[in-house]
DNA sequence: CTCACGTAGAGCGGTAATTA
DNA sequence: TAATTACCGCTCTACGTGAG
């Protein structure tokens, strides 16, 4: 695992894998309780299959404004290049915000993927590694530590280069889960996902009702009894305010202090019942939309399918 | 702490389905 | 046929989540 702390070395080793065509990156930044949080490291892989990091390129670019520039220019705006990050959109704040082309985040690909087949509690890289890449010792403890201080501990220079290659393993694991997904509706088995659909909708039901029941006994209990929050379960309460006009008082007060006020008005069914001239006398701006509407019909038990 | 998305829940309006 | 009910989807807001 090289750690790269002189600017020659990091500069051609950006150099390097600006040739690549994927690359699996982390950072970790120092001060970001403060308002000018900064770059401290920039992690790189190139390989996939390297479990244990030894093909991990560590960068030490803080305060080396010129090499994250490079950095910026010869990889991340580099649309030839794929980047693959955990939470793309914290990693490119710092990495060229809108100028970084062609990136993939691990997690919103893993948001994307059902429940059923990712039942993850969270998408946290390090629950990633664990549960989906099932790696077993992860230490999450440096996380919040100090990134700004030189030099930097062994056990944070260990948790830089684990972290990168979480991000490659759960990438790989993702993107097999993903292409699983990635169904043709045309070659579907309609009768097969009946089927499917029929055996579990009733015990969906029952659990979902059941569920939605105890809510609602829960919101109840927890407010008369006085408790806002116990076992995670919090209960907020909220007053709404709504404030309406009358239309004649609106248009006649727009119109007698010539305030600009433009935008469109929905002609519901009802308006355009009361007062059918409107549609002849205004232009009437028109859209229309194509709803799909899927009707299950009931079904008698001797008749299930199964 | 920050920042950028997500998501849940409630209100509302429109339409389909059901009932008188 | 008209009135009522059920359901769906949109919008708004509060809150959650992930990174370090």
């Amino acid at each position: 695992m090289p750690y790269l702390t002189e600017p020659d070395r990091i500069s051609q080793a950006i150099a390097n894998y600006a040739q690549a065509k994927i690359l699996w990156i982390d950072t970790e930044i120092a001060d970001y309780q403060s308002k000018k949080p900064r770059l401290s490291l920039v992690q790189v892989l190139d390989d996939p299959t390297d479990v244990k990091g030894d093909r991990v390129a560590i960068l030490d670019v803080l305060d080396r404004t010129q090499l994250i520039d490079e950095f910026i220019d010869k990889i991340m705006a580099n649309p030839a290049i794929e980047k693959v990050f955990h939470n793309a959109s914290f990693d490119c704040r710092f990495l060229g915000r809108s100028r970084a082309r062609n990136v993939t985040c691990t997690l919103e690909m893993a948001q994307k993927i059902p429940y059923y087949i990712l039942p993850l509690s969270n998408y946290k890289l390090a629950t990633l590694a664990e549960q989906l890449c099932h790696f077993s010792k992860v230490n999450k403890t440096e996380q919040g530590g100090d990134w700004s201080l030189r030099p930097l501990t062994e056990q944070q220079l260990e948790y830089a280069k684990m972290d990168v290659v979480y991000v490659a393993c759960a990438h790989e694991r993702l993107l097999q889960l993903s292409q699983r997904l990635q169904i043709d509706p045309a070659t579907e088995d309609i009768a097969a996902l009946t089927l499917r659909y029929r055996h579990i909708e009733h015990r969906w039901k029952v659990l979902d009702t059941e569920l939605k029941h105890l809510k609602e006994r829960l919101k109840q209990a927890m407010a008369t009894q006085n408790v806002s929050e116990i076992d995670g379960f919090k209960l907020s309460i909220q007053e709404r305010k709504h404030k309406k006009v009358a239309f004649n008082d609106l248009a006649k007060f727009v119109q007698e202090s010539g305030i600009e006020l433009n935008f469109p008005i929905r002609l519901t069914q009802e308006l355009q019942k009361q007062m059918p001239e409107i549609i002849e006398n205004i232009p009437i701006e028109e859209d229309v939309e194509t709803i799909l509407q899927l009707k299950i019909s009931e079904v008698e038990d001797e008749n299930l399918p199964f």
